[in-house]
Parts: structure tokens; C-alpha cells; sequence
DNA sequence: TTGTATGCGTTATCAC
DNA sequence: GTGATAACGCATACAA
């Protein structure tokens, strides 16, 4: 593989001078340029990312952390990370955490080998007593919520705000008895706990009573975990007429369970999910949903990291807008 | 940051040591073993990947190049890959390529600058003619058909076999009028092109004639124009009692669509889609269809490239089976 | 078992 | 406008 002296020799000039044409130096004569160009094509010349790496110091790369990607709402967010790293030049490896605090641990250990310019990490299983392995030496931007005193970049969901439209939503489609599909809550501040919170505020405006049996917690929030609850839930008798999903996947599995059991929705059951996932769009009822605008949030974190990595001191949050979908399963 | 030269001073060997310990050479004494360890603790040290990968010419990386991380398959498939990459200390950078030629040839061209140890390309924009693009001096994995005479590892779906499959069970289930929804045929040999191939096959081996107008080609295998096209044959009046898609998410959208217009799946058309990905088994109803075995393709393409890697010379094709996954898009 | 010397390919600095 | 020099941090080959 030809490397820049050997062009410099075909060429008749120095490494020096091939280096300032590749990256486009001003100050270089056009019939030099001229010639190390048709040197470098002559000699099929490719840049060694490796060696420009470890002089500059900087790879070109940055890391995303997310906990699966095949769940559909990480794999929509990451193309749209990747297609906002593209537009500046960088280029994105991805890591599962399978959402383990552990894994998150061992990708910000990991990144600490100068292997990333920066990472955007989503935070599912830390909690705040590991705000120490936050304070990492490169560029982090957390994807979630504020918990962590440490010097991060954050990237929220309007998670409170979010939920608690939803839950007034089935209020104003006349749901009295609403039922929420949740998550473990396993540390102090989770998606979980913030979109309850946003559930009772939903209740509590509406004058309705907090049922804590219409609280359903699961362990994995996968299709199918949600449609087995869902068949608990009725077998069991419990008494409600509208379900607040934490995400639309565990929607579209509730709403798959319901058409097993023959509950009708949304007559007898509305039914709304949280983050616009496509898939919602052509579920049998379509899905209504809480869309917090996954552009603008990957847009934002891939610029925060760019900032920092350009070394802007100074840490910001990023909460994002929603909006309320209203489709099928919450109408008439 | 510390390097291995303060970490030998501070440990009072030669850098030489250090370096022996890190990559855990035998014939090092316990006791400067201890030494250096706690020297590196000591000093924080973390290797510089980029130096390493200078001296070694290798980068640890794997490029995975797909049209879009987001659509269900890819993603599940994106998954596995990552998975099995892992198991062998192997990153993996995800690239989206739009499915068009150009952005593939463009990956191609990127991968040379030794970026990655190695690309595993799934090719749906390039065609026969772009053969010369694949001889590159790096290891690559196609996914996707042998259509090429590069010398490069092929790992394949069954796609005649798997639509024929597909096909004749929808023959086997009392359909006669089966139509097929599929992708433009751009190139010599493409994935529309071969399941089209397996649907007539299954056509002439139950003695059902091929009705052109039974085709139905669209330029993207969107969830939202498999819907629209839907639309547009029951507008037309056109007559069929079983529908074979070209990939389950197509089907979903076909799904979508028939229930907008009151046709009932399976009792007036069966629908059956190909790919196996994790929606269909909670659309309602629940979608049939063609297992291609992702996991093992994953697995099998990592292996491929790994084995390239390694320096193995000869180039290999995989062809995974399949099997067929009756649900109730295709029940009584 | 440990150390010395050297080079991987590129680019920043500074001199010419 | 162009070039000589050095250095980025690590690991291979070989010597001790």
C-alpha cells in the first residue's frame, strides 16, 4: 500500500507537501497540487486512518450506547443519530448495553482508551450512586435524565409533561379507570417513576382517585411481557377502561392481547403508548401516542458532543417538545 | 494522560515490560508482574487504541454497512451481528447506506483506508456490473446473493425455496388467485427478483397459471406504500384470495390497509409475508411467515469475516435455511 | 526473564 | 510555497 512518501517521491516533492494537498492547505502552488494529485491516483493512495489518528489525537468516531438496538424505538433513534453524525463527518459504532448498569459501566471504561472522540451513552440501569464513573476524561453525552451531578451533557424526554398528556388525553376521551403499564423502578430516577408521576398529576387534575392495583409493573418492557400482563390483568377481573403504556412497544403487545382476549378497543379499552414509534401507525387499532420529537433530540446530542469534543467547557440540558398523536385506539 | 513509558518508570522497568504484561505475555515474573499492574492503577493508564492499531494494522472494528438501521429486520439483523462480534473482541461501526449504489460504493471506497479490519456489505443498490468495486484489498462479506464473480464470502437467504414455501402454503391453505407484492426488479439478480421466482415456481407446481397483473412492483418496501399499493388494487377491482409480500414489514403494511377497507384477513384474503421479524407475531392478526434464521446468518457472516481476517484464503457461500411460521394471517 | 532499538504513517512546527 | 525534523504511543525483533 502506497503511503504519503511514496507519493512524495513519484511526485518529486516532500511528504510535507502531500500531507498540505490532501488536507487542502491554502498555501500550495496549483501546479504542485497538479502534480501530487496524478502522483496519488497514479499510485492508488489511501490515507491511514490508524497513523492520522494517533497524530491528531481524535478518530473521527463516536460511541452510542444503547441498550438493544432492535428494539424498534433505539433503532429509530440511532438512524437518526447516525444520519446527524454523517452531516459532520463523523462516523458511529454502536454498543449494546442490554440495558445492564454493568455494560453501561464497561462502555464508558471502554471509551476511556481514546477509542471514541465522544459517546452518547443511554443511562438505563446506573443510578446516582455511580456519578463518579461519569467523570470521565472525553466528551459524554447522557441520553436521560438528570440525575447525575457529574460534568455531562444531558438529553432528555419531556417524560412528566409527556405522560401526564397522555393520561389526560384518555380523561378527555371519557376513561375513568385507567390502568398503567409500567417498569420495575429500580433506582431513584428512572423513566418509569417520572412518567408515573405524570400519570397521578393526570388523575389528580381530573379529580380521579390513585388506584395503586391499576399500577401494573414489569420487568421487561418487550412486547411480549406486556401481552402476557395484559392477559393477568383481565383474567384477574381488574376493572378499567383506559391503559396508559410506558412505550408503544409494550402498547402494541398490550393491543395484540386484547384482540386475543376480544376486548374491544378502544370501545371498551382506549389505549395509548409513549414515543411514536412507526410501528404504531399501522397497528390494528393504529396507536395513539406521545411523539417527544426523536430529531430534535438526536440532533441535539450529537451537537452537544460535537461542542464538547470541539472544547466548549460549560454543560447543558436538552429537554425536548412532544407532541400528542391521537389515532385509533383512544377514538370513539 | 500516562503512557506506557511513565507507567515503566514509575514501575521501574523498561516500557518493554509493561507492554509484556499488558498483553499478557508468560514468561513475565510474578513479582514485576504485581509491580507494573499497580503502577498502571496507580497512574490511570489506558492503552491508546490508535497507537495500537498503528503498529498492529489492525483497528479491532468491523464496518456493518445496511439501506436503514430503523427497519425491523435490519435492526434485528444488526443485533445478532453486533452479538457475534462481541464474542470475538470485535467492535462494530454501523453505516447506512439508503440502499442506493452510490452510498454502497462509497463505504467500499471509505473501508479501504484500513478503518475497519473488515465489512460486512449488505448490497442491494449495487448490481453485477460493479464488480470491480468489490475487489478490494480487505475483507468482505456480502449479504446478499452470489451475484457477483469478486472474490469475496457470500452469506445468502434462501429466497426461491423460502418464497415457493411461502407461496404453496397459501396454495396448500385453499387460495387460487395469489397475488404477489414485490420490489422493482433494478438489477440482474435482486431479492425481488428470486422470491419472484419461488412464487412461480409454487404457482406451476399446484397448476395455477401466472397472471402478471397479479404483481404488484413498488419502489420502496415501506410499511406506508405497501398500504397505499393495498389501496389501490382493491380500487382497482383486482381479484385475489392470498397475498405474498415481499418482507413482513410490507406485509404489516398490508395488513394495516385491509383493515382500513374492511377486508378480512384470513377469512377473505391470507396474507403472508417473509423475513420473521419480532412484530409480526403481534400484528392482529398475527403474521405468517418465512424464518430465514437471522442468528445463524449473523453468526456465519462474522465467522466468514473473522476467518478472512485470520488471512484464510478461498471464498465461501452460506445459504441459510428456513422454515415456515403459520400464524393466523393465513388461518380459516 | 527483561531491555534496546526501531519503525508503523502521519502531521505540527518552524525554518527556508 | 515548500521542506526537514520530530513526535504521537505502542509492539516486533532481537539481544542480553
Amino acid at each position: 500500500m502506497a503511503t504519503i512518501a511514496d507519493v512524495a517521491r513519484a511526485a518529486g516533492v516532500s511528504p510535507m507537501t502531500v500531507s498540505n494537498v490532501i488536507n487542502g492547505h491554502p498555501h500550495v502552488r496549483e501546479s504542485t497540487r497538479v502534480k501530487v494529485l496524478s502522483a496519488m491516483t497514479a499510485l492508488d493512495y489511501r490515507v491511514n486512518v490508524a497513523a492520522r489518528n494517533l497524530r491528531r489525537g481524535r478518530t473521527g468516531v463516536i460511541g452510542l450506547a444503547v441498550p438493544e438496538i432492535h428494539r424498534p424505538y433505539y433503532g429509530q433513534f440511532a438512524a437518526a443519530i447516525i444520519a446527524a453524525a454523517q452531516r459532520r463527518d463523523l462516523r458511529v459504532s454502536i454498543e449494546q448495553t442490554g440495558a445492564s448498569r454493568e455494560n453501561e459501566l464497561a462502555v464508558l471504561a471502554v471509551s476511556r482508551n481514546r477509542l471514541y472522540d465522544g459517546l452518547i451513552l443511554s443511562t438505563v440501569g446506573m443510578g446516582a450512586a455511580d456519578v463518579e464513573h461519569l467523570r470521565v476524561p472525553y466528551p459524554v453525552v447522557i441520553l436521560g435524565e438528570r440525575i447525575f451531578q457529574a460534568p455531562v451533557d444531558h438529553v432528555a424526554m419531556p417524560n412528566v409533561d409527556g405522560a401526564r398528556a397522555a393520561v389526560r388525553h384518555l380523561v378527555d376521551r371519557g376513561c375513568r379507570r385507567i390502568a398503567m403499564l409500567t417498569g420495575a423502578e429500580t433506582r431513584d430516577v428512572n423513566v418509569s417513576r417520572l412518567r408515573l408521576t405524570g400519570y397521578r398529576l393526570a388523575l389528580e387534575s381530573a379529580g380521579l382517585a390513585y388506584d395503586p392495583a391499576l399500577v401494573q409493573r414489569m420487568d421487561a418492557m418487550s412486547m411480549a411481557a406486556a401481552a402476557e400482563r395484559v392477559h393477568t390483568m383481565v383474567a384477574a377481573g381488574l376493572d378499567f377502561d383506559g391503559l396508559f403504556c410506558l412505550t408503544d412497544t409494550a402498547a402494541i403487545g398490550a393491543l395484540r392481547a386484547f384482540a386475543d382476549l376480544g376486548v374491544r378497543v378502544p370501545a371498551q379499552v382506549k389505549v395509548i403508548g409513549f414515543d411514536s414509534i412507526e410501528e404504531g401507525r399501522f397497528t390494528v387499532p393504529s396507536l395513539s401516542t406521545i411523539d417527544p420529537d426523536h430529531t430534535a433530540m438526536a440532533d441535539r446530542a450529537v451537537d452537544l458532543l460535537v461542542r464538547r469534543i470541539e472544547g466548549d467547557r460549560g454543560h447543558e440540558e436538552f429537554v425536548s417538545g412532544f407532541s400528542l398523536v391521537a389515532r385509533e385506539s383512544t377514538g370513539d
